[in-house]
DNA sequence: TTCGTTTTACGAACTGCTTCGTAGACTGGA
DNA sequence: TCCAGTCTACGAAGCAGTTCGTAAAACGAA
């Protein structure tokens, strides 16, 4: 069975990746690293809602509850690839590199470091 | 400047599945060929929200309608791909291919494809 | 012309996301 | 103790997307 849960919207994405960069964190730590751009509150209450929907823990031992996120970076960026997938390649993965290659430049590097990957993929599938 | 447009949204992007694949259409062919989801007139609606926001265009000259794509389905793709990328791979669409390799299975086929596209990709970077 | 069918237009309800104000609990220092 | 500051909880409002019923216009056949 695949993962079934509804990915995380703009917002809480953007709370998500200041969890990632900095590790748990309290409220305040996270509405400040997100700039004047939301009130305090507002975080608070995203917060509160993101641990009802279990996309991030709070380790409430303390009175000053501490957050991190329930899954980690990569897992959701599998998931959303994936549902990106689904919704406009026809759930071809590989179509979605494709253009993906095509959307952005892309670093000499970064393009070894793919066709490293790629490499290693292929070797896997055709085994021995 | 870059494409400020907000991207479709899912039910949207499953209207444009069907104009894709099937090019213009009346509502009622979309509404068929979307089975029995969604009733007659919430498609009705749907076009006609995306024909404000310029998502479709709309040949009014007979009676009946006709509804086309605005943008090319590698386009939209683009543009997806795109977002995602900034919204979660820090605007970097290499890391976004080296998680979509690892998040879907590829068929050998694809996997030449996406190599084969790589090598032309780093030919044309690496210039005479 | 008349009537059943097809079509467009519109509006209203519902949902989920986002925002933030306000209230109340707790804390530490004067 | 009392107060200022900090924290959580909660509710309400606003907005966008989605759904569909109803109405009205257009059409074609009898």
């Amino acid at each position: 069975m695949t993962d079934r849960r509804r990915s995380p919207t703009d917002t809480e994405l953007a709370i998500l990746r200041v969890l990632w960069a900095h590790g748990p964190s309290t409220v305040r730590e996270v509405a400040e690293e997100m700039g004047r751009e939301s009130a305090y509150t507002t975080v608070l209450k995203l917060l509160q809602i993101m641990t009802g929907k279990g996309l991030v823990r709070r380790d409430e031992s303390a009175r000053t509850h501490v957050y991190r996120a329930a899954r980690s970076e990569r897992a959701t960026q599998r998931q959303l690839v994936r549902e990106l997938a689904d919704r406009a390649f026809g759930g071809s993965a590989a179509r979605l590199v494709m253009q993906a290659l095509a959307a952005k430049k892309a670093s000499p590097e970064e393009l070894a470091a793919i066709r490293e990957l790629l490499a290693e993929r292929e070797g896997k599938r055709e085994g021995a």
